[in-house]
RNA sequence: GGGGGGUUUCCUGAGCGGUCAAAGGGGGCAGACUGUAAAUCUGUUGGAUUAUUCCUUCACAGGUUCGAAUCCUGUACCCCCCA
């Protein structure tokens, strides 16, 4: 039994528990089952979601069984806790189809397969469609006293802004949150909930349930926001959320992402998303004070995450994406790599014929990728240096291109300036 | 109700009969520098084009003139002052 107390600690990971003398102990006594909850708002997590399944993947290395909750039921209520509007309710079938995206996600971070202390995943939806209204009256609701509920900051703070209210089943949300931990008692023998520092009232009103329906002693434990310096939220871009899907976050984004992590926010990231061991990630800190422009922290964070997200494979092509989105020549390679590297950039199919003969004209050619509005501001870039044909600076506004000029089969990368990319397909 | 001022190219803001596709600043784009950061510096910034010109553009519609963003008339919108 390792001690992932004491490893928490260290990375700064533990914001308030229930009990902080007797759980560092409690934890080391024997193997213990802890719980974690994710929302499924959509088909995949993001990457405000990595911290949590971070801290489960931790728990289970240390000997401890995770249990990964997904909300299908509570996702159809909606968490009042740090959100400042009421939720759009999600129709069930959405809501179905999102928790089996999701569900594939977490193996990758997750060992469901161990047989002593293999991760197991519920859906909250399975035991709470069964209840009636009436019955969770009945047994759930009664031991909420009200003026407790209204106690609680998630809850406080709508009820103070006359501009926006709570609707009742928002208000509900917290006895939905603390009867599955009373549940996940009675079915896995689960006994710690950790959770964001917003998820507090929600995980100490589950204690205040064990201990009134089973006279359980449960715990719980709360981690750090991951915010960065700057006081915006990680993970999320001018573009959007950072996705863990590939579908909706490239690897190349999702390393990227983390490449341009800003310096003051990279000795949190590796502390709370990576594995790396303490050492490592001091001298991480010493490299980034003294070698800044040398960005080893950050590389190896994107290196560490793409690798546990998105596999070898997907770290591979992120990285030799990165080398040829920074400028490296584009030679030999075949459409389904370029278009792989180039996923996230516009192409357009155009003729083969355009390029038999005389050949297409460069500038026609910035036009027709939508890098350049007229012929005249290709004509300024390609003076100006800034027009590239397959990363190769091309300066004379009377160029042709040829069947020469692909870098692949049919496609031919195009660069506007220092890194604006379009694709033009050649087809017949 | 009376008097005055305004409406310019992405924004701002000069221009007050030809040398105006229209100053300056901002923004954008490109280059240098750099840590895939910030700052800085340089170039560029209506469209087409054999680079020579041509076309469209200065609230809208008419007019004066060889020639109008610039003058006149009307229309719309905005602002200020006096009642």
């Amino acid at each position: 039994m390792n001690d992932i107390f004491a490893e928490l600690k260290w990375r700064g990971l533990i914001f308030q528990t229930t009990d902080e003398e007797n759980l560092q102990k409690w934890l080391l006594d024997q193997s213990r089952t802890i719980y974690a909850g994710f929302d499924p708002t959509a088909d995949s997590l993001h990457v405000g979601s990595l911290l949590p399944l971070m801290i489960l993947r931790r728990f289970q290395k240390c000997g401890h069984r995770p249990i990964a909750l997904v909300g299908g039921a509570t996702g159809m209520i909606g968490d009042p806790s740090g959100k400042s509007a009421e939720r759009n309710l999600l129709s069930v079938d959405q809501l179905r189809a999102n928790v089996v995206g999701i569900q594939q996600q977490m193996k990758k971070v997750l060992d469901f397969d161990n047989a002593d202390s293999g991760a197991v995943l519920v859906n909250n939806f399975d035991w709470m469609s069964r209840f009636s209204f009436l019955d969770f009256l009945r047994d759930i609701g009664k031991n909420f006293p009200v003026n407790v509920m209204m106690g609680k900051e998630s809850v406080k703070n709508r009820l103070q802004r006359d501009d926006l209210g709570i609707s009742y089943t928002e208000f509900s949300y917290m006895l939905l949150q603390a009867y599955d931990f009373v549940h996940l008692n009675k079915e896995h023998g689960c006994e710690l909930q950790v959770g964001g520092s917003d998820q507090w009232g929600n995980i100490t009103a589950g204690i205040d349930l064990g201990r009134r329906m089973l006279s359980q002693q449960l715990y719980g434990m709360t981690c750090p926001l991951l915010t960065k310096a700057d006081g915006t939220k990680m993970g999320k871009t001018e573009s959007g959320a950072i996705w863990l899907s590939p579908e909706r976050t490239s690897p190349y984004a999702f390393y990227q992402y983390w490449i341009n992590v800003a310096d003051e926010d990279a000795g949190k990231c590796l502390r709370f998303l990576t594995e790396l061991n303490q050492e490592e990630i001091e001298a991480l800190d010493k490299a980034r004070e003294e070698e800044a422009y040398k960005r080893e922290s950050q590389r190896r964070l994107a290196e560490e995450l793409t690798g546990m997200i998105h596999g070898p494979e997907g770290l591979a092509s992120a990285q030799r994406a990165t080398k040829i989105f920074f400028g490296e020549e584009i030679d030999n390679l075949s459409d389904s790599q370029l278009v792989e590297i180039f996923a996230d950039v516009s192409s357009k199919d155009i003729s083969k014929e355009r390029l038999s003969g005389e050949g297409l004209n460069l500038m026609d050619a910035f036009v027709e990728a939508g890098l350049s509005k007229s012929k005249g501001e290709a004509r300024r870039t390609v003076q100006q240096g800034g027009a590239y044909i397959n990363n190769r600076r091309r300066e004379s506004i009377d160029e042709r291109l040829t069947a020469e000029d692909l870098a692949s089969e049919t496609v031919m990368v195009l660069r506007s300036g220092k890194k604006k990319y379009a694709l033009l397909r050649f087809r017949d």
